[in-house]
DNA sequence: TCATAATATTGACCATGGTCATTTGTCAAC
DNA sequence: GTTGACAAATGACCATGGTCAATATTATGA
């Protein structure tokens, strides 16, 4: 138990909401509300990260932050959902790298190669912040995304899943490149294949306290991936 | 919440512990004490499965077996640890029907196959406290095994993994078919690849209620990871 | 059969996540 | 200013998982 980390701060605060910079316009009770809504997710997070999840009461956030413990669940409807926002935040900024990415002129595994740097550097700054993440929420319903009809199939680990369907269907849809990737997998096949062994790959890396390389980890695995398991003729 | 299931009974009592047969002849102290356990187990697993894990309280578990709440605890750490029984429970069942397959001559694939379809059956007959487990306790750290150098790599779905990898090696290392699956791929490797898909897959399947074959999509993926993504020459 | 030791059962007790009626604060209209 | 309507903060309260010292039960030996 415990999950004890080294209290590491470098994290940029406010970045919860996109908002907070135009929040200045917003009528003052908004923007105290947004404030403390901030405030709230900085010192809990902040704590879990040093005390661990399970070691943190409600209560010992509400003191450091000087509200009540009442106030704590006007703002988030359980402790856990803390988590559910900071899986959110991670998802969005994950999502617009693998956007950038998207629209890059690479080959197909030169992409998802410079997709995993990215998320391989984002894991190794929020290595104890994501192991949290991963012990106490990350199979947890709340986070099936219940919107498309192709994001309901995916079950678990929405933060990786849509952004590794990005970019296969960007290369699919790319027609400089169309033909390096087998035509006949379906890209939400591909990107459950993907993602899943991404979580995999994350969950071990994160319970081995960051013992190995992600990246070179993960670009391992996709070798295997991209080859196939079958022994190939031609070669 | 809720995951209210239809109370399916088939689950087969007493096989908690295998050696509920043999305890006829132990001390009656000893005979008492495991009958009990099992009684516990049965019960909490029932309210489970047609309550769902949070809808039931230990109270409610310990009224029905009708002992008082404290003697829970003496035979169970925690309220999940029933669940972690459960897992080893499934894991050897499974791994029973791996070790089968693991000596029987056929192609990987085949192998493979064989093994999903049984595991296929498994997971039908076991559906609503499948979903409970995965939502309860699957990425739990306290399922992940502390024994073997390579077991401590994998992280979760400790009940999947070993029999994946018993199979993939047995392929490895039996000589009548050698040469079929790549050379250069770690048994661990694969095992990992295959059973993160496998998880991805069940989860999938467990939230879904069941609405899809999971032998088909399985099949499916594996089609994938056999070939590759990479498109081929010699095609 | 009794005394003693070993073990199992019990329920009062605690800590903590979460609820909700009440109180306090904010803002606009007059 | 004063008032009233709305929103936010508050902490007493509840439910439940888990602990533990006290009690009851069983086994053993004389």
């Amino acid at each position: 138990m415990r999950l004890v980390g080294q209290a590491s701060h470098h994290y940029k605060r406010g970045s919860l909401t996109g908002d907070l910079s135009k929040a200045a316009h917003l009528p003052r009770r908004e923007r105290k509300k947004a404030i403390l809504r901030e405030r709230l997710f900085d010192t809990a997070m902040d704590l879990f990260e040093t005390q661990g999840y399970d070691g943190t009461t409600v209560i010992e956030i509400t003191e450091r932050a000087d509200v009540a413990k009442g106030t704590f669940f006007n703002y988030f409807p359980s402790k856990e959902s803390v988590l559910l926002a900071y899986h959110e935040q991670l998802g969005r900024e994950i999502h617009q790298r693998a956007e950038r990415i998207a629209r890059t002129p690479l080959s197909a595994r030169d992409r998802f190669d410079r997709f995993f740097a990215q998320v391989s550097k984002i894991a190794k700054r929020e290595k104890v912040r994501l192991a949290i993440l991963i012990r106490q929420v990350v199979v947890y319903p709340g986070l099936v995304p219940r919107s498309g009809t192709v994001e309901r199939e995916h079950t678990s680990w929405a933060f990786l899943w849509p952004s590794v369907l990005a970019i296969h269907r960007s290369f699919l849809e790319d027609g400089q490149e169309r033909g390096e990737l087998r035509g006949d997998i379906d890209s939400a096949t591909a990107a459950t294949i993907i993602s899943s062994i991404w979580a995999t790959t994350l969950i071990q890396w994160a319970f081995n306290d960051g013992g190995f390389s992600l990246q070179k980890a993960m670009s391992k695995r996709m070798d295997v991936l991209f080859a196939g398991l079958a022994r190939r003729e031609d070669s």
